[in-house]
DNA sequence: GCCAACGTTGGC
DNA sequence: GCCAACGTTGGC
């Protein structure tokens, strides 16, 4: 079981808008790198910090879970989407991603100002200046101590 | 709205 | 294959 954390704004798509529907495919992503970890690295079952970025604040909402690997973005094929890509076909689909379940609102919203007072996350990437990936791991602990400080059980225990 | 950081594109 | 120009992300 790994850990990760996924960058979503709310004004697009809110962890509010995950619990209402409860799984969602998780399209748009159009960074090779953020492909690369949903498509050779996420396993069914793992566990995800919502992130909700360009909100005031910033910081984890709640979890979300992995819940299907190895799809096939549907917004690559479609020419209304923005993220239509012309060059990915269904024969062969250049973006991969995930499905997600809703899996926990945060009883506390834990702000980005908050993870970087935390000396024990200083590796978490989402700190860091200039972290753009969306798609980033996170280690066991400092899932644990993220959950901890939003005041949700999680299932790390 | 600003701008630093970073990724991608394209001329050469 | 280098790298300048450009576009995007995302905190502030």
């Amino acid at each position: 079981m790994q850990y990760w954390l996924m960058k979503s704004e709310p004004d697009v798509y809110s962890l509010a808008d995950l619990e209402r529907e409860q799984h969602t495919i998780w399209d748009g992503v159009r960074n090779y790198q953020a492909r690369n970890l949903m498509r050779d690295s996420m396993q069914v079952g793992d566990q995800v910090l919502f992130y909700h970025s360009n909100a005031r604040p910033p910081g984890v909402a709640g979890l979300a879970t992995v819940a299907q690997t190895g799809l096939a973005d549907p917004s690559q094929f479609d020419p209304q989407s923005p993220y239509f890509d012309p060059k990915a076909s269904p024969d062969n689909p250049r973006w991969i991603t995930v499905k997600l379940s809703y899996q926990d609102r945060f009883k506390r919203f834990v702000p980005l100002d908050e993870l970087k007072a935390h000396p024990e996350l200083s590796e978490l990437m989402v700190i860091r200046r200039g972290a753009r990936l969306s798609v980033q791991p996170v280690s066991a602990a400092d899932f644990k101590l993220i959950c901890q400080l939003g005041n949700s059980p999680g299932t790390g225990s």
